[in-house]
This record gives structure tokens, sequence and C-alpha cells, in this order.
DNA sequence: CGGTCTACCTGAAAGC
DNA sequence: TGCTTTCAGGTAGACC
């Protein structure tokens, strides 16, 4: 998926297509996604969109009945077309504007997500999340405390939603390599200094891929279909048996909880 | 509880 | 060329 950033750069891009503007039809072409996708998806017909935001992964457009939550999984991706315009294969879920435009979550592997949740709920997705990136609810204290005798490798631990929010394999790869902290080490047995060095690290790595669009691999796009350009800036992720850009060792690849795990022998300790 | 692994699904790329 | 295998940005839920 889109991991933090993709899914951030997503939500300013539909925006001024999407907020305040009225939902005249919702279409849901395939209900089949991780979870089945529910009638009450419908009931954002008719009404103005109020609200945009993002938690976690997740996109939540609100109205005065609820709130329509989105998540893209792997490889989905959001795009705002003129509703004339064909649907693409996977097109699976489109919401036709009073505008002419229309939103769809076009996902091929269907592991994203359409939900509902009613005002004043919080969907049970939503509720054991940690900290978002971005904030100053993540601190290197906290999440020192919340590692101690955690035998779990400090990549793994990065990416666990209770740790903090949005850091998937990309940028866990990346923020790791220039922490200088070896994915594989226990996040039990990583000090409060580097973890202080580790989550700034995180929080701009995150913050300079929102601002270069994402990153684009393969399918993903902005919402007007351009792609991101944070990928000419990844230093490990890709680019195992490449020369390290700081000590020109070869990288190496791993494999952590089934995930591809990039990073120099030499400078990750 | 903590830690590990599977499952969900399509499609591109690599392997043979 | 074509068939088979592997891998991909996520993560809930099952399992031990």
């Amino acid at each position: 998926m889109p991991e933090l950033p993709e899914v951030e750069v997503s939500r300013l891009g539909i925006t001024p297509h999407v907020l305040d503007h009225v939902v005249t039809k919702v279409n849901i072409h395939n209900a089949s996604m991780r979870w089945p996708v529910p009638d009450d998806v419908y009931q954002l017909q008719g009404l103005k969109v109020t609200s945009i935001e993002r938690r976690a992964k997740y996109l939540l457009l609100g109205c005065e009945r609820g709130s329509v939550i989105l998540h893209l999984g792997m490889s989905g991706n959001l795009r705002v077309v003129n509703a004339d315009e064909p649907l693409k294969k996977h097109d699976h879920i489109e919401f036709v504007l009073e505008s002419g435009k229309a939103l769809r979550l076009n996902d091929a592997r269907r592991f994203g997500a359409c939900l509902w949740q009613a005002p004043g709920e919080c969907h049970t997705l939503l509720t054991k999340l940690g900290p978002e990136p971005l904030t100053d609810d993540f601190f290197a204290e906290r999440v020192y405390e919340q590692s101690r005798n955690k035998k779990v490798p400090v990549k793994q631990f990065i990416m666990d939603n209770a740790v903090v929010v949005g850091v998937g394999n990309i940028y866990a790869n990346e923020s790791l390599f220039k922490a200088g902290i070896h994915p594989k080490r226990e996040a039990g047995k990583v000090s409060l200094k580097r973890y202080q060095q580790l989550v700034p690290i995180i929080k701009d790595t995150l913050a300079a891929a929102i601002t270069q669009g994402g990153t684009t691999l393969k399918d993903f796009a902005q919402s007007d279909g351009k792609p991101g350009y944070f990928a000419q800036q990844l230093l490990v992720y890709g680019r195992k048996g490449e020369p390290c850009v700081t000590c020109k060792e070869p990288l190496k690849e791993i494999r952590l909880g089934q995930r591809s795990t990039v990073f120099c022998a030499n400078c990750q300790k």
C-alpha cells in the first residue's frame, strides 16, 4: 500500500474536489473488498462531504449521517476523474459528485476497505491505533518505554500500529538506515539515545515523502494520476546489492516477518 | 499475555 | 515462447 505519505497525498489531492461537494450517487461496483462493503455507504448519497480526515492509513469522508472509512490496502488508489470517463478495471467504489466529477477507488488486490462509521462512533479498527507519527504524541521516551523487554526486531516494532501508525515497509527500511540501526536489533535493546535519533528521522522521512507526492513504485498515483517522486530519494529500499550511499558496501537483503528488509551491514549496527 | 504465521487477491517479473 | 513460481506498498485474526 500506499503507506502514510501516499494516503496523505491522496487526502490532499481529493480535498479540493470532494470537500464541501455534494455526492449525488454512490456506486458499489464490487462490494468484496477486505470486508464486504456495507450498504450504509449509500447514506452519503445526496449529502455534502463536510470533512476529509486521515487517521493512520485510513481516510474518513464525513457527512451529517456518519463517515465513510476508506483504506487503500496494498494496491489501492483514489482518483478524481470526470464522471463520464469509462471505468477502469478494478474501479470498485465510486462517489459521483454534483460537480460532474467522480471519486473512484481502484484496488486490484482488494486488500483495501470501504466501511461506515455512524456519528459519534469510533470503528473498532481505529480504536487500538497508536500515535500519529507527525504529531507530538509520537516521541522517543514513549517509544523507549514501550519497547522495554520486547524481543521483536526493531524494524517490526516500528511497523507495529500500536507503537506508531503509518510506518510501512519502505519507510521503516529508510528510517533505520538513516538512523544507523540494524533492522534486526531487538527493540528492547535499542537505547533511549538511539530512539531519540530514530523518531525525528521517521518524522522527517514521512514529511519529505508527503512533500514529494509520495513514493510511486508500481501503481501508486496521486489523485490527478501523476506519480509521486519520493522513489528517487530511496536510499535502501529496492536497492539490494547496490552500493551503500555512505560507505559503498553492497546493501544486503534479509526477510523479517516475511517482508523484504534492505540495509547496510557496515553502517547499521 | 507476547510472539509468529497465515490468509486475503491480482498482476508483474523472474525462473525454467 | 509459454508455463510456473515468487514477490509486492497491509494487517486482522488465528495460533502456540
